[in-house]
RNA sequence: GGCCAGGUAGCUCAGUUGGUAGAGCAGCGGACUGAAAAUCCGCGUGUCGGCGGUUCGAUUCCGUCCCUGGCCA
């Protein structure tokens, strides 16, 4: 999953030392908190030089400056044999069960909810309680530098797209779509699951096209949500960075963080 | 030029036996504590193609014109 993740080609990490790619497998099911500890180590390890920790998943990045609680002991055979029956559930029955467990978490969406039942059965504590109890903190402080064409951004992901169309993304989809698992969390990663249909001749390129230029820009709006609300009072310098200031904008909020 | 089918939300369409209309998608806003490029929640006034006519009342019926597609010349 290299070309429609748009990782840094090799020029790139050969002029800045890049971590953190490449560190889980597609049939692995990956976490915040997980990629929190592995950032921490890197961080650790590569003391010397100010981080620049990059992209677009702020809940990722916020668990590293903002701890998750520390995640209870659960049986993962009980876990397995609980998602048994929670899996095929219909929304509506989820959100019905979470009202009555842990009513706090029932406006959020059936991922969450059937955390917040598995959590509240297996452990006997409520997902909303582990958060108010939660103690963990961390002595590193943040300052966000939010990139942000504004307008213009629906035209570049056209672009980028497009790009990676013509870097052979097909190809690569073909030739995962033989080896790794239909039912693999990667898969989720945008536009892949539209190309697997194009791989599969369920679907024309150019709707493919259409389809994940919506995808991208719907993902773009999440992500302008959680970061216009979700980042509490931690420090955030915005730039457009198509506009001539931004240079100059990024230059002095990185003189100020180091 | 003739015949037929259409013209309703940004798009694809439904509908009103005459009382000024609603779905999906898109878009916009929001939620978010171990699958987050994920998972969810909320938001629908638009000359119902134009102009006339009938009617208390027309997007709906009638006439006419314009536009699109198909068939025939």
């Amino acid at each position: 999953f290299d070309i429609g993740t748009a990782k840094p080609d090799w020029s790139e990490r050969k002029s800045t030392e890049h971590i953190g790619i490449d560190v889980a497998d597609p049939t692995e099911r990956f976490s915040a908190s997980r990629w929190a500890s592995m950032a921490m180590s890197w961080l650790e390890s590569h003391r010397g030089g100010i981080p620049v920790i990059v992209g677009g998943t702020g809940f990722y990045i916020r668990a590293l400056f903002d701890p998750l609680f520390a995640a209870p002991d659960i049986d993962e055979e009980k876990r397995a044999r609980l998602e048994d029956v929670l899996n095929p559930m219909s929304l509506d029955a989820l959100r019905r069960w979470c009202t009555s467990i842990d009513p706090a978490r029932a406006h959020l969406g059936r991922r969450q909810l059937i955390r917040a039942i598995e959590i509240a059965i297996l452990t006997g504590r409520r997902i909303s309680d582990l958060h108010r109890e939660n103690q963990n903190t961390t002595s590193l402080v943040p300052a966000y530098l939010l990139v942000d064409p504004g307008t213009a951004l629906a035209k570049r992901i056209e672009h980028r797209v497009d790009r990676m169309i013509e870097s052979g993304w097909l190809d690569e989809v073909r030739s995962l779509d033989a080896s790794v698992a239909a039912n693999a969390p990667a898969w989720k990663a945008s536009g892949y699951e539209v190309m697997r249909l194009v791989a599969r001749g369920e679907l024309d390129l150019s709707a493919a096209r259409e389809r994940i230029i919506i995808e991208t820009r719907q993902y773009a709006k999440r992500q302008r949500t959680w970061f216009r609300h979700q980042l509490g009072d931690a420090s955030v310098t915005t730039i457009d960075p198509d506009s001539p200031e931004a240079q100059a904008i990024a230059q002095r909020w990185w003189k100020e963080t180091s």
